[in-house]
RNA sequence: CGGGAUGUAGCGCAACUUGGUAGCGCACCUGUUUUGGGUACAGGGGGUUGCAGGUUCAAAUCCUGUCAUCCCGACCA
């Protein structure tokens, strides 16, 4: 039976609703896909629940050309697998937290590696169970500081989450392999435009991360590519320390009074006006020492200073990556008061002559340096007394640093790391996640087998997510046009949307033929028998965004439907007896 | 958690400055009309104006508090 906008439970909208911001958002609410029951929570309509059917269908059946087979969890659950791992106190407010009738605490899983890895200890024990990969599809709940972008950023979403066990890094290699190609294909089939990047693995205490992205103003991630191939989330990118360079030229360093010379501006403009050379001094010929504290797991707070370029920040993002698991802040007043041989704007590397900044000079605070400070080089940096700077300070030379803080913000035009050439920054949105983590849950949940040897070794594991709501407004987004949705046919709702245009019995009674035949050949169909104008089961169908619409209307009288193609925007008469086979024809 | 904005009918908005007991468009119901781009006309249903307190003869409107939502930022395995 087709789907009858007369009976169809649906509502569109003309205007916009005012809480949405973004394209996806707007158009699946006034398409009626959605309906917003709380921030970042979304109830399903009848068409918004296919698309979600068909894309979780998707993932099925290329799990199951991975060899994944699904199982599933309950949302509910308590807490004890996540104190085992830690993550019950690390997750903080981002988890929903419930006690049951006993007091006993529950909470809504945000992710489910902890429980899908004591259902493996608790079945398998023998390395000839291996490797496993095992998924489910399956809502997690996490309490979003602030949801956004309608289906982008909810606090109850659909993932895929797969899980993959393995006795070693070599079978963890093509556990891995296999996900990532099944994703491949399923983003293909949703006919998404995507990059794989280079993904942050520290954080999970993993070994090797990707990310699928798609390309989009409005994405949250920043990820950098190069025109040959090189890509990464900018938290990942990692770039090699420069090479060493001659600085037998340099002159000797020295210090001078740099009156009120606090920041690079002024530092910059006091050198070009009282110790002036050829070219001048640029923010990118001083060493800017930032203090940054960490902070701990267990929140333990120390200091560590690291040495860029004057003319880049440092990236707070990449910071936390490169210092992961720690927290990175500010140095705060009490830091300075603390360590009162740091002059707030005038922190240098050394004293005097001698080294003052790392873990064993005076100041005993770990010192790094950004990659771009190679050997050889010279820089001004602060003389660490009060409006004093040192001109010519040569890394390797005059000061030394305990190590490479590749924490600085990178820039359109930089270099690749791999020597592909520039990088490009752009924006894009999490779609996909694989992630090698390695034995870290295996360890924290005591998850063994028996090798070969009768030895007990721990498991290795990953982890591999799809969002699969969140997939539903990725493909709105990239996919849609001024007057709607534009579904591919692998996800749309129905393939075909025949609109009865008149009011004569005759043109419903041909649309419901038409309907019927096509079905038979294995279509789903939307039919618009409402009695409603003709404009408005046109908006609608463009609305709607069906990937193929005809229209019964005037043309019947010359035996000819009309035929429009959504996203092409083609349309064209056909005879009414050859329409199905143009169709079938052109779906081709 | 910081900054900004907004809460009035299912949706989008007006009335608030200057207090007088709520209105427009869409949607919905009835009738007539129209039928290839959101027809037209007439009639109709639907609101304790986010909540609580205060001022006042009288509060959507003024005052205090509170809650909620949205946007920017922080945060986001």
């Amino acid at each position: 039976m087709p789907i009858r906008l007369s009976t169809l439970f649906l509502r569109t909208l003309r205007e916009d609703p005012a809480d949405a911001e973004v394209d996806s958002h707007k158009l699946l609410v006034r398409a009626g896909y959605i309906r917003r029951s709380a921030p970042g929570i979304f109830s399903w309509l009848p068409l918004g629940l296919m698309v979600k059917n068909r894309i979780e269908q998707i993932v099925r059946e290329e799990m199951a050309a991975a060899g994944s087979q699904e199982v599933h969890f309950p949302a509910l659950l308590p807490k004890e697998p996540y104190e085992a791992t830690g993550r019950w106190e690390e997750y903080g407010d981002n988890i929903f937290r419930l006690k049951d009738r006993k007091e006993a605490d529950y909470l809504l899983a945000p992710t489910h590696e902890e429980v899908f890895s004591l259902l493996v200890k608790d079945l398998y024990t023998s390395y000839k169970d291996l490797p496993l990969s095992i998924y489910q599809i399956q809502i997690k709940y996490r309490d979003e500081a602030r949801p956004r972008a309608g289906l982008l950023r909810g606090r109850e979403f659909v993932m895929k989450d797969a899980y993959s066990f393995d006795i070693d890094d070599a079978g963890l290699e093509r556990s891995y392999q296999a996900q990532r190609d099944a994703y491949e294909r399923i983003f293909k089939r949703l006919g998404l435009d995507y990059v794989i990047v280079k993904a942050d693995a520290g954080a999970m205490g993993g070994s090797k991360s990707e990310e699928f992205l798609c390309p989009a103003e409005i994405g949250e991630d920043t990820f950098v590519r190069s025109s040959s191939g090189f890509a990464a989330n900018v938290e990942a990118v990692r770039f090699e320390p420069s090479p060493e360079v001659d600085a037998s030229d340099v002159p000797a360093a020295e210090v001078h009074d740099s009156p009120k010379t606090p920041t690079i501006q002024t530092l910059v403009d006091f050198s070009n006006k009282e110790h002036p050379r050829d070219g001048g001094w640029s923010a990118a010929d001083t060493l800017k020492n930032v203090v940054l504290a960490l902070v701990s797991p267990e929140g333990k707070r120390s200091l560590v200073i690291v040495g860029v370029p004057g003319d880049r920040e440092v990236d707070q993002k990449r910071a936390e990556a490169w210092f992961s698991p720690n927290d990175v802040e500010q140095a705060s007043e009490e830091d300075f008061a603390n360590h009162k041989g740091l002059v707030k704007g005038y922190i240098g590397p050394t004293k005097g002559s001698k080294q003052f900044l790392g873990e064993k000079a005076e100041s005993k605070i770990p010192y790094f340096v950004d990659p771009r400070v190679a050997k050889g080089s010279a820089w001004i940096t602060g003389a660490n007394e009060n409006e004093k700077h040192v001109w010519n300070l040569t890394f390797g030379r005059d000061f030394d640093a305990d190590g490479v803080a590749d924490i600085a913000e990178v820039r359109a035009g930089d270099p690749a790391p791999d020597g592909s050439g520039p990088l490009e920054l752009a924006r894009g949105i999490e779609i996909g996640h694989v992630f090698q983590l390695g034995r870290k849950y295996a360890e924290a949940l005591d998850l063994k087998v028996l090798d070969e040897n009768g030895k007990l070794v721990t498991v290795t594991m990953g982890s591999y997510g799809v969002g699969v709501t969140r997939l539903v407004a990725v493909v709105a987004e990239q996919s849609h046009d001024d007057k709607g949705l534009i579904w591919p046919e692998s996800i749309a709702p129905a393939q075909l949307h025949i609109i009865a245009a008149g009011k004569e019995e005759s043109v419903f009674e041909t649309a419901e033929q038409l309907a019927s035949e096509a079905e038979e050949l294995g279509l789903t169909v939307i039919l618009d028998d409402r009695k409603a104008s003709p404009g408005v089961k046109f908006a609608d169908a463009e609305l709607l965004g069906m990937p193929w619409v005809i229209v019964c209307g005037r043309g019947l009288e010359q035996g000819e439907v009309e035929m429009w193609q959504r996203a092409t925007g083609e349309r064209f008469a056909v005879k009414l007896e050859s329409a199905l086979a143009e169709l079938t024809a052109r779906r081709k």
